[in-house]
DNA sequence: CTCTCAAAAGTCAAT
DNA sequence: CTTTTGAGAG
């Protein structure tokens, strides 16, 4: 494919390129004042509703442009008709715009929105996530630099895979190294953008340590060419070093991409960065050249972020790159949005004084004029079960007041909390969905099954080859596994072609028979999906589609069959899932009628959790705090604001962690629309032992008068027992009702009375941190007698556990038998 | 080569 | 607690 054969809508369009540092925009000749015939009226309808500032971020033009977006301004909004008014006004055509969002369902909405704006469909835009648009130039690029356009995308766990397999072959693991230490380092070594060579040039190669990652980092390299493969991170680094190694390549796109726009820009990382940087640099005109490729400023660039919601420095993302903005694209216009359009006061001051505690950061304060709304709900469970059981009753009494399941949101730090979550929502019949978690495309079987596809489509993979070369049972072992690899590799084939050749190899003759037949199987499915040979131009005919070769690959290898055999009791479901990928395949056909193996391998290795979110479920959405960024729900929980949970253990010693932390919370609170509810729990679960929790550092940072504790933490852990009710009683019915939320002043009366003498806790109840109960070393032994707030009196049965997590079982003389944490129970020996 | 049982690890977030 | 991995027997 020669360079000049690319992207002729490119250069033989009229180009309006404005150099101009103000708002003027007719200065480019002709099509300006063109534009305007019609444009007026029109771009009026498009500024509609919007205030200055987000006016000016529409019809600002400029090499350089940065929206400083708070939480909930509208910047999507913005954005949209950003991208409708250069399109309206013939500034650009819609090839001639490149938008990154974060996830594929953003950019399938903005496309959307863009859209309807226009009131056509604006094809040939390229709004994508970054992976998205990366490989979709690598595709076409491939064939430069030693790939072929089928590569296949390694998710982590394939990377993790591999470098186990590399670790065990060098007997790494005995100098200490750990499959996942190796891949982050080499994780955050492509995010910097160094590959091997030039890790190695700067190594020190006296530690043994250093050169044997190297070794590692070189062999994983050699892999990943070998199978034809990239992983996440060379979808980024790949591309910034095929723009770097081959210039004309780089100019094609340079030429076509006249104004690109990035969102969530604070999240971005260095590879993320540069790639901008390549793609807005002015093209040079080429010496020797006809006028065709004459000299271009670069692109015009549009970035919108808030490093107050910058939340993924744990994968790279440099904050630094939009707080720098300003300093690398000299003569940027900033544009600061701070109205939120989104949440209600009580919120927004909440969010403002929890993120206020950041230092080394732009002030700046949302504000809205929708009026203070609910107050903020805070509740403290006896246990993560009883924190679950409030979020369900809650949920439960918003359904029954109008709000419907979809417009609820349930936040959490780590996945492991769906459990609790999931149980106690079953249990009240709250309907409810689980974004990301064990995705769907992560399962064991689905991975299996797409393994059959990506042995079709890229026959240079070996791991996929070596994943379905046992499954179902074939009497495949990793011995025969490995003489085909050892096989393919002196013989300098492909693994699939070692698979042909399995006679030569002098096994037995059933194993033999079977790769064969697996061989056979897979080129009939090759053939089945292209039988014509690979052209050049695809010479269409009768090609099967994705659905009819994964049916037949799994009727031919018996793997669902298999499943069905199998006894464990959970294999029903696995097949299911099968099932479920199938019709994913048929719907897939149905939405890309032209959509080749390859698209549907691609779409699917790049699925992002929000992705899954369906609006029209009718469902409670539970998910990570991370998931959330870019969400909004009418009712937001927000569960397990514990220290060591939220900030996270791992966080909390991490430089810069407790800020991201904040930062995290600071965008579980701004996804909330009118009511937001906190939770936590005195005692969490976790490696099956029950843990003593304490409310998070962050929850104090909130204004007392922001919050109604319907059980705050000092009331959770009070001994005095006036009143407080029961912490894990089983409440009657639907939970609470008005008669029992108790005022956060209230609090103040059932704490210890000299505690309460020498603080000024009236202002701050929710300064509880630590004021959590201690019973110390309460000494019970079974026969004891002790007295609790909420169940009476009881008689101690047994005594386990050690230290702080000894666990007292107690009769209680009316209210049962139960298990108390005594460290932390209210209760009194007797 | 496959199956069974026991030990060990994992849970911090995700394209 | 759950899930995955490894060793050893069949």
């Amino acid at each position: 494919m020669t360079p000049t054969s690319h992207q002729t809508d490119s250069t033989s369009v009229p180009l309006i390129v404005d150099d101009s540092r103000g708002r003027s925009f007719g200065g480019a000749g002709g099509s300006g004042a063109g534009a305007s015939g019609a444009g007026p009226s029109f771009n009026d309808a498009l500024l509609d509703g919007l205030n200055p500032p987000q006016k000016e971020a529409v019809e600002y033009r400029g090499p350089s442009l940065l929206i400083v977006a708070g939480a909930g301004s509208g910047k999507t909004s913005v954005l949209t008709r950003r991208i409708a008014s250069l399109i309206d006004s013939r500034e650009a055509w819609p090839s001639q715009i490149l938008a990154i969002t974060f996830t594929n369902k953003a950019a399938a909405e903005m496309r959307e929105r863009v859209g309807a704006l226009l009131g056509q469909t604006a094809e040939g835009m390229w709004i994508s996530t970054f992976h998205s648009a990366c490989v979709r130039i690598l595709r076409r690029e491939a064939e430069n630099f030693g790939f072929t356009k089928a590569f296949t995308i390694y998710d982590s766990h394939d990377s993790r895979t591999l470098i186990k397999r590399i670790i065990k072959e060098l007997q790494a693991d005995t100098f200490g190294f750990t499959v996942s230490g190796v891949a982050g380092k080499i994780s955050k070594l492509k995010n910097e953008l160094a590959d091997a060579d030039s890790y190695a040039r700067s190594a020190n190669f006296d530690d043994p340590q250093e050169r044997l990652f190297v070794e590692i980092f070189r062999q994983y390299t050699r892999s990943l060419s070998a199978a034809n493969a990239f992983d996440f991170d060379d979808l980024i680094g790949q591309t910034v070093y095929l723009f770097r190694a081959f210039p004309h390549v780089a100019a094609t796109y340079r030429r076509r991409f006249r104004h690109i726009l990035v969102d969530e820009y604070q999240d971005t990382n260095h590879a993320q960065y540069s790639l901008i940087r390549e793609l807005t640099l002015p093209v040079e005109e080429e010496p020797g050249s006809d006028q065709r490729t004459a000299s271009l400023p670069g692109a015009s660039l549009t970035v919108v972020g808030d490093s107050d919601q910058s939340i993924y420095a744990f994968r790279g993302a440099d904050i630094r790159n939009i707080v720098e903005f300003e300093r690398d694209f000299s003569g940027a216009k900033v544009i600061l949005l701070e109205q939120n359009y989104r949440s209600t006061q009580n919120i927004l001051s909440a969010a403002n004084a929890v993120i206020s505690n950041n230092f080394d950061r732009k002030d700046k304060k949302l504000w809205t004029d929708v009026g203070n709304g609910e107050k903020i709900v805070g509740f403290t469970g006896y246990s993560g079960h009883d924190e679950a059981q409030f979020v369900a009753d809650e949920v439960t009494k918003l359904h029954e007041q109008g709000t419907p399941y979809k417009d609820v949101a349930v936040f959490y730090r780590t996945n492991a909390q769906t459990r609790a979550l999931e149980e106690i929502l079953i249990r009240s019949a709250v309907p409810y969905r689980v974004l990301g978690g064990t995705r769907f495309y992560e399962r064991a079987e689905i991975k299996d099954v797409l393994a059959y596809l990506i042995a079709v489509a890229n026959p240079f993979d070996a791991m996929a080859l070596r994943r379905i070369l046992n499954t179902p049972k074939r009497g495949i072992g990793p011995a025969t596994e490995t003489a085909l690899g050892v096989f393919a590799q002196t013989n300098e084939i492909t693994y699939r072609e070692a698979m042909r050749r399995a006679p030569e190899l002098g096994l037995g003759p059933k194993v033999t028979g079977a790769i064969v037949d697996l061989a056979k199987m897979l080129d009939e499915a090759t053939l089945l999906l292209d039988p014509d040979q690979p052209a050049d131009d695809g010479s269409v005919g009768a090609t099967g589609s994705v659905a009819e070769v994964l049916t037949m690959l799994l009727d031919r290898s018996g793997y669902v069959t298999a499943l069905r055999a199998g006894r464990d009791p959970q294999d029903e479901a696995r097949a299911e899932n099968v099932e479920e990928l199938v019709a994913v395949t048929r719907e897939f056909q149905k939405n890309n009628p032209g959509g080749t193996l390859v698209d549907f391998l691609t779409e699917v290795s790049l699925v992002a959790a929000a992705d899954e979110l369906d609006d029209s479920s009718g469902t409670v959405s539970l998910m990570t705090l991370h998931t959330a960024k870019g969400l909004e729900y009418e009712a937001v929980f927000l569960t397990g604001v514990e220290e060591d949970l939220l900030p996270h253990r791992m966080a909390a010693t991490e430089p810069g962690g407790p800020a991201e932390e904040r930062r995290l919370f600071y965008v579980g609170i701004t996804r909330a629309r009118k009511r937001l509810y906190l939770s936590l729990a005195m005692t969490r679960a976790q490696f099956g032992e029950t843990a003593v929790a304490m409310p998070s550092r962050y929850l104090q940072e909130i204004p007392a008068e922001l919050i109604d504790w319907r059980q705050s933490p000092g009331m959770a852990t009070s001994r005095g027992g006036t009143q407080p009710r029961a912490l894990n009683a089983s409440r009657p019915g639907g939970g609470f009702n008005s008669r029992s939320a108790v005022r956060a002043s209230d609090s103040l009366s059932f704490r210890d009375a000299d505690a309460a003498a020498s603080r000024p806790k009236a202002e701050w109840p929710n300064r509880v941190t630590a004021q959590v109960r201690d019973n110390g070393n309460l000494e019970l032994q079974a026969g004891d007698r002790i007295r609790h707030v909420d169940f009476g009196e009881g008689r101690v049965n047994a005594v386990t556990g050690e230290g702080t997590k000894r666990v007292a079982h107690v009769q209680f003389d009316s209210a049962g038998a139960k298990k108390l944490l005594i460290k932390i129970a209210p209760i009194e020996k007797l």
